[in-house]
DNA sequence: CTGAAAGCGCTTACAG
DNA sequence: CTGAAAGCGCTTACAG
């Protein structure tokens, strides 16, 4: 494993000077160096298989063309990884590169993590939460180009990406309404769990459900509270549907939670949807597809987050770099904290309309 | 947003030279500078917040404490995110932190990924597959410090940390033998899918379930392949549990498959565990333990096929910086091209003696 | 149009 | 025991 080149090496073989191929390779040869010496030096790279190197190019622009990226925990959900592919693919695209950390909800963790990446001298920061939830913004990233993904800022300082959930849940409800239900039942968790206490998704969930409800002239019932997961689902929806006025539909707060339903549904003897019909949220690929019936759901943003949130903190450094004139740009309104992402409604197989009894 | 202290700032305060500071702040200060002007750099320090700039530090050591990942598909499943986690959080132990790429099974998207790592000055490559495959290794890994997780190197170059397929395997077919069960057939994919021609779980998963069947005495069916999901694992168990011999257990190759299966015999009325038991494989969040009833299952070690991995390229680097004297050491053994991991066996409620007809 | 010099922020021999 | 100098590999004014 040999020295990798320099462009010093490369001069010399080019014949000209450092300065030379540094201009030439940067494009800024043109009307300033010979068109001769131009496709020498060129060449003398292409042989040497030369590349800048990045580290060097990073101490002496001052920026190193890397984002931090800090994270509750990747691997909570099955949609970490969507939000992380799409801020790497965004990267990628623009020539960045990411330094990914997990906190795994440890503040300590959290502070040590944005310190080594301040002491690296990444250009940007990114916060990306598992769950819709908020988050307080610490000093650091108020002073650093930012953005969080799927969070709002409670400081009111950071821009924050995440998903319409009122609108998503008010398509979810849609669908029901459209095919004839009057008799729908909510299932959902509460809005805490074991790691977030303020959940936004269920409460912008429920007001879109509600919404499209009401707007259609259904009765909103009390909701049914179980919790986030399959078997929380399973339990909830034994219990409606042996009510003497089961309802012909379920709306559930989550796809973990339909499959649940699915389940429960199937342990009755109801055929889903001939019997009941059930949708989800979220287009959890483990759930919503996969499931027999496969879902109607809601396809959560999560890749769309992390792109957006990463092309966020691109214009930001460029406003940096370039202040527009009257010092006025893309800066955020005051107003303007959060910017709400589409959920699509995603027609699957587990809505038809209710039996007529 | 002023200007970070630079060691300048630090040793005009404390009233030294740039090198002092260095030296105290590398620990290196003990018989090379007074005790008194060590207290005045550290104080000088603490009170500016100063920090090394790590870039700077990168040029100067050669070396830049960052290992690039590349993966061919992070959201693929739920379990990229754990065996990142792992990766992270021993990068984190150690000091390093880590660039990550996704390629999607691109191969000119890979390739630039690991261009662009070595561009920048990555000290160690690392390789992460989302299913248990053969990778060949790109020249790039072999003469650089590097390691494989979730897949073995066909060019047998690079050491590749994987989960013990055929031992994991092998004790989900003792539970059920244990149980009593002498009716068992197995439920499984294709060794292909859509993004991998050579999935190594199968064979393995299969000589394990055999050979704990076959030394228990237990007669080896002739698998039934469907597919990985849900579905596929649905129609399978469907059509083998109407059969006039139906076993009293199913072996299923993942979870997914599994949680079919679960299904189907609710379809047919039967009862898991009582009527037919089922074990899964993978021990996935999403359908194991939140299954009703939680499945048996093997867990697989992603996490640990994740730090594994980053440790040994630390120890790869460490070998570098002091190579051992004879000039062997922990290189690797011709043959060790690979090293299996526990795949724990986790005992939920899936399983029960088969009822005696 | 081209090359020599300075400097990004550090660390490490090397003189004193 | 301490400071001045060199140098990691680049890019960008600045002289010529």
């Amino acid at each position: 494993m040999h020295r990798r080149p320099t462009a010093k090496d490369v001069a010399e073989i080019a014949g000209v000077s450092r300065s030379a191929v540094s201009m030439v390779l940067n494009g800024r040869g043109a009307g300033n160096i010979a068109a001769d010496k131009q496709t020498a030096v060129r060449a003398a790279a292409e042989q040497l298989g030369y590349t800048p190197d990045s580290v060097a190019r990073s101490l002496r622009l001052q920026r190193t063309r890397t984002v931090g990226v800090v994270t509750d925990a990747i691997a909570t959900s099955p949609f970490g990884g969507r939000l992380l592919e799409g801020a790497i693919a965004a990267a990628e695209r623009h020539g960045y590169v990411l330094v990914v950390m997990d906190t795994h909800f440890d503040a300590a963790r959290e502070e040590g993590a944005y310190r080594t990446l301040v002491d690296r001298r990444v250009d940007a920061l990114l916060y990306a939460a598992m769950s819709y939830s908020r988050y307080r913004s610490p000093e650091v990233l108020q002073r650093t180009p930012s953005a969080l993904a799927n969070c709002v800022d409670s400081a009111g300082a950071v821009l924050g990406f995440v998903p319409d959930e009122v609108a998503g849940a008010s398509a979810a409800a849609q669908v029901l309404v459209d095919a004839g239900h009057r008799e729908v039942v909510l299932l959902a968790g509460d809005r805490q769990n074991e790691t977030y206490d303020d959940l936004l998704a269920v409460p912008r969930r429920e007001a879109g459900y509600r919404r499209a409800l009401e707007a259609a002239g259904v009765r909103w019932q009390e909701p049914v509270r179980g919790g986030w997961e399959v078997r929380p689902g399973y339990e909830a929806a034994l219990a409606v549907l042996q009510r003497d006025d089961r309802p012909t539909a379920l709306l559930c707060g989550n796809d973990r939670v339909a499959a649940g339903a699915v389940l429960a549904a199937c342990h009755l003897g109801l055929r889903v949807p001939q019997d009941v019909s059930i949708v989800g949220y979220d287009d959890d690929e483990n759930f919503a597809a996969p499931m027999v019936p496969p879902l109607t759901t809601v396809r959560l943003p999560f890749r769309e987050m992390g792109e957006r949130a990463f092309e966020h903190v691109l214009a930001l450094l460029a406003d940096h770099d370039a202040p527009s004139p009257a010092g006025v740009g893309r800066g955020l309104e005051q107003s303007e904290v959060a910017v709400a992402l589409e959920c699509p409604l995603v027609e699957r197989g587990s809505v038809a309309p209710p039996l007529t009894r």
